[in-house]
DNA sequence: TAAACACAATCTTTCGAAATTACTACGCCG
DNA sequence: CGGCGTAGTAATTTCGAAAGATTGTGTTTA
């Protein structure tokens, strides 16, 4: 399986080479909402849609309609669709529900898992610390499509951990609020240095290492650390965006 | 808040009072999916079902798209929809993540929990109990009427239990969990007598018990408990099911 | 001046026809 | 007799037009 297709085939209950033009849609607003392109709580005009992304409205209706079921839409009868709005809040709460679910998932995985659950997770650490350790030689800044790559490694190697947990509603949970959590670490991404203010190389170390030797009680306790840590850090980037705001 | 209305009042995020067509036929899908009027595996014919809810494709679509969100429904490109199928796994899945998560919802609630919280818990309890008695006392076999109206009362208890949990994602991963379990609920209920071989009354009463004297733990094992009997007698029914098959 | 109303503009929602794709049955050929 | 293409049928998917709802504006009226 290809890196970055990781989540999307992920999520896809079946598929062979005929994406339907809907499902493109449904894609192309998923990533444009959570990398920001389309701001939170504004409005999503049918016709606006229809222009940005080449389809009728049948489709767009029927992306929007999904993406209003993961809560990243929202919609308002007879006035239309709009992004979903964000809030501190509503991050923490999204945070501490991963925590309980994606803690579960590990736990289990780490009873269940097998050997390829390991090879899988090493390759995904791999994958993600030398493309992070590149980026970061290579200067500050980082373009949307580096930021998607980077975020996308992220994505699969959190995935890979709890990949064996053995139970679809888990994973499905998980994955949910893994988007929901990236939306709020994009601004944080944009704004802040690569990688600059924590060592993420070596938490993520630490968690896989933990994990395989299958110490499970310091593992998940570490993975409840690694996602607190972020909202924290987010926090204080609101807060100060605010402040210069004001 | 009405009772019949609870769970779909629960789910919409806004409503005055023109509920759009898109959404009745939802709610009616939704419904025929969860009682089993629509078999599971059963393919959905686009103008089979524009005749039953007489609605456009454009309705039905999004509808039928919202609830593959939920896997009630399945989509192979190309091919339509067909309602998800069922087994015995799936729903132990869905049991076992609904332990985990309406446990964590359970104590939160009786650590948050006021008065009006306590209110609704009691109040609950009573409409359940009432009506299944009324049932009970009234004679064996239910109607398809009555039994939806039970399911809506057993499900408005439930629900009030962990409605003080104030993590908008817990209760909605809750209500997910719930009607995927209500699917395997009804044939049991369809098939045995109304309450025989169970005292539901008194494990609903010492839940309700337990909870309001915040006795956190118990509470929380006796939930999972409920849950769990009830997965092993739809284990049975199903397995009688297959052998008076053969 | 402010409230009430009508009207126009804008946008959502719904519909059914058109295009595209999958399935089936039949006949042809090896 | 069996494999294979092939037309014909059925179903999904997509589109744009028509219908319905909401918002804002300007005009009238008390």
């Amino acid at each position: 399986m290809r890196m970055a297709d990781a989540h999307t085939a992920e999520r896809s209950q079946e598929r062979d080479r005929a994406p339907t033009l809907g499902e493109q849609v449904y894609d192309r607003l998923r990533a444009d909402i959570i990398n920001g392109t389309l701001a939170a709580g504004q409005p999503l005009r049918l016709v606006a849609l229809r222009a940005r992304y080449g389809a009728g409205f049948s489709p767009l209706r029927e992306a929007l309609s999904r993406l209003r079921s993961e809560r990243l839409v929202m919609l308002e009868e007879q006035k239309g669709f709009r992004v979903a709005p964000v809030s501190i809040a509503e991050m923490w709460d999204a945070i501490e529900t991963r925590v309980l679910i994606e803690s579960d998932a590990l736990r289990r995985s780490i009873e269940r898992g097998d050997e390829a659950w390991e090879v899988g997770i090493v390759a995904r650490f791999h994958a993600l610390s030398s493309r992070a350790a590149r980026y970061a030689a290579q200067g500050v800044q980082l373009g949307p499509d580096e930021l998607q790559e980077l975020e996308a490694r992220h994505h699969a190697f959190h995935s890979a951990l709890i990949s064996a947990a053995g139970s679809a509603w888990l994973t499905e949970f998980a994955e949910q609020l893994s988007v929901q959590t990236e939306r709020y670490r994009y601004p944080l991404l944009n704004g802040a240095t690569a990688g600059g203010q924590r060592d993420l190389h070596a938490e993520h170390q630490q968690l896989m290492e933990l994990s395989l030797a299958r110490r499970a009680d310091e593992a998940v306790a570490h993975l409840a650390e690694h996602y607190r840590r972020t909202g924290k850090l987010i926090e204080h980037h609101f807060a100060e965006r605010a402040e210069r705001a004001a």
